[in-house]
DNA sequence: GGTTGACCTGGAGTGCACTCCAGCTCCTAC
DNA sequence: GTAGGAGCTGGAGTGCACTCCAGGTCAACC
């Protein structure tokens, strides 16, 4: 199967502007171009977009990413640098979940705190 | 107890620029000065800022936060409507925890792929 | 009384990740 | 054969959240 620049940025859920823009800054091969010269997504090409899509999503900066898109290109050799690289940042985002689940605990104490004063307020009213 | 900026910084993990920007923009309230001219945090303006760096920490937008300031400005009339932003966020921050959790098992399943390459790989050197 | 260091102000600059635009080409359908 | 729509390029613009800077003030210590 083959797609076009509409038809990949619908499954990858990255914009067209945005699919452009990653193969001009090397995240992503320049994909096959049909005969009209418009660019051909292959299903490897939408794997690695939806796979980018999830660094993405897990907060990896555009430049690691790019770092990992560099080594997958030189093949095999670099598989332990780009394992490498998904454990420290399976690591980081770990921590972020904790981070976030320490946090929301602050914010379930806040929304308790104001159901109490709510609760409060409707004393103080059928008082 | 009251606070030099530099103090304020410290205890809130914000940068001095930080805390001069976020006054700037509305998000605080101008501390007290001392006899210098010089910005004098108290108790409850370290309070807010570390809350506020939840709110940061959890991706909320200083355009929300700053709502969320101008509200509890207005006082206890305005708890409800701060309560329902908490309420949403909560909901919002759940959401991204959820999101980064399925991008984790991602992660895993391509770190234990590059684990079996490896495997592969010294099996194919003994062999 | 001079130097040092923390702090002040208004405004300019930065980095990131897109997003938009003008002006063009190409294929399809009428 | 022409009108419309998708896609093309290089480059400019955007929004967010800071971050930095020049040039100044102020209090304290030597």
């Amino acid at each position: 199967m083959t797609y076009s620049i509409a038809q990949a940025a619908e499954r990858s859920g990255l914009s067209i502007d945005t699919l452009r823009y990653y193969e001009r800054i090397g995240l992503v091969d320049p994909p096959a171009r049909d005969s009209g010269g418009r660019r051909s997504y292959s299903d490897d090409d939408l794997g690695w977009l939806v796979f980018l899509t999830r660094l993405r999503t897990t907060g990896m900066p555009i430049r690691m990413m790019r770092e990992y898109a560099q080594l997958r290109h030189r093949g095999d050799a670099t598989a332990g640098r780009r394992k490498q690289i998904l454990f420290e940042h399976r690591a980081s985002v770990r921590e972020r979940i904790a981070e976030l689940q320490s946090c929301l605990e602050v914010l379930e104490y806040k929304i308790t705190h104001y159901e109490q004063l709510e609760h409060t307020f409707v004393e103080g009213i059928t008082a």
